[in-house]
DNA sequence: CGTCGCCTTGATGAACATCAAGGAAAGTGG
DNA sequence: CCACTTTCCTTGATGTTCATCAAGGCGACG
């Protein structure tokens, strides 16, 4: 059996530039000084290009350390910023009339969220700290007037709008045609692949979310999530002590999770 | 019954300036001239702000028409543009390996379509007509050095990005949470809606696609659309005559559609 | 008139939800 | 440190929704 790992996110740490990792990302455009807090982020990463005058200032703000359930935004609150994940993750809860709940999304380190919520000005879902999370808010208006001096950066956020669109689209796909075991597998195999991209392993990593906040994102029962833990586990695609995976046979998982198709479910292919 | 109606789309009437509407969509910004082909739409619909210098020039390219199960683009191709209906409609439809279809989006007169896949440059999925279709071609390339002059019209694409993605997790809610009965009543609804906007009846209007294009799109069998129809209709909830549609009891549906909660769904609210 | 596409209706079956019970670990308060 | 609760997870038994299979109707079109 696998023991739970210490996978501790150093939120500051340096982070190198990794070329092949960035044909994937947008490019950084803002400078160094820009947008520091959000060092992690395509939007905002360090070493942009100098030569490039996006004196855009300091943009972001840093907010204080979220512990885990506490929300960066509450579904119904007016909607005015962008958030870029430093550190840790959140889950992004719908909570309708009747108290059901979806996840639509899981946002980690480095990736951001409200872009969908821009338009409205109002929040549709809560943003609920899966652990111990920094974040960094960037407010629109900011970032427009920013964007008026260098239109190039609104060209960064649209790509990321659209690579979000692309993303939905692939989990509509999942959600619509595939099953119980496929959604699972291809879950842990675009987990697994975030993780990479971040510079940790791919194939050992611990879960952030609960059974049940898989299950609410994958739309099935937490009955159906623990029972494709233990068939996996089983079938030696994986091993699992509580939240801590491993990947044990990659190329199987794969193909249960169907993703042998020539065309890419955008996100779940990096 | 109802009779199927004739209800002739005619592409290039002039549409009056609607304040109330023109509040849920992006404002228009790209003046007369500039873009008269795709007269309809927020992103560059007549009457633009006038003292706008918005000299973007003639963006579009009006697209030769598109007759019933033509393509306006194929799933794989290299994706450089985004596309605006201009009449008829088309759906967003993946094909996997297996031949599996899931419709992920139906877009009409007036609506965008392609923003989720300029990022990857790649088209995720197919465009395909469901009836006469017209339709205007964007090069992405030209949009971006149209808005480095007006960077404002990169706010409109990004405020159209994020409208998207919001009308995305609304679906994504209603496949995930919802079942047939709830998720065929929202669809209706939304429908309505959206015929609404361009100016026609709210509760008798024509599907332009068919019960299979409709299950595919919510995620059902076709079988089970019929049966929802035969319901509904016993129900005094519709009227339905092969594609014609009547909406016999709104309130109702919108009970059924569960669209009560205080947050909207986005896109299917208007 | 025959064929085809599209739709409807009924019968059966499967996947998954729900219900129910219990175990293991972590926090809580004494 | 130990009872206690609570949370999270697992496992088994039953039930429901919807898919699938099968057949036939109806209009369109050649």
């Amino acid at each position: 059996m696998l023991k739970p790992q210490l996978q501790t996110v150093t939120g500051e740490q340096t982070v190198r530039f990794n070329p092949a990792l960035r044909a994937n990302n947008v490019e950084p455009l803002l400078k160094e000084t820009s947008c520091k807090p959000c060092s992690i982020l395509g939007l905002c990463v360090h070493g942009g290009n100098a030569q490039d005058p996006a004196s855009a200032g300091h943009l972001g703000e840093q907010m204080r350390p979220l512990h885990k359930g506490d929300y960066l935004f509450r579904q119904g609150e007016k909607a005015r910023n962008i958030y870029v994940i430093r550190s840790g993750g959140v889950k992004l809860l719908y909570t309708s009339q009747d108290g059901t709940e979806q996840i639509l999304n899981f946002y980690l380190r480095g990736e951001i969220l409200g872009l969908g919520d821009i338009e409205s000005g109002v929040h549709s879902c809560s943003a609920i700290a899966l652990e111990t999370t920094g974040a960094c808010r960037l407010p629109y208006e900011k970032l427009q007037s920013a964007c008026l001096d260098n239109p190039r950066l609104y060209d960064q956020l649209f790509r990321i709008a659209s690579r979000e669109i692309a993303y939905e689209h692939g989990k509509m796909v999942l959600l619509g045609q595939k099953q119980s075991e496929e959604r699972f597998a291809a879950f842990i195999l675009d987990l697994a692949g975030r993780n990479k991209k971040n510079g940790y392993s791919y194939s050992e990593f611990n879960l952030s979310m609960s059974r049940h906040d898989i299950a609410k994102y994958l739309c099935l029962a937490d009955e159906t999530i623990s029972r494709m833990i233990t068939k996996f586990c089983s079938e030696k695609l994986l091993e699992v002590s509580k939240r801590a995976i491993r990947i044990c046979n990659h190329d199987r998982l794969a193909k249960k999770a169907g993703l042998l198709s020539q065309l890419p479910l955008p996100a779940y292919m990096n």
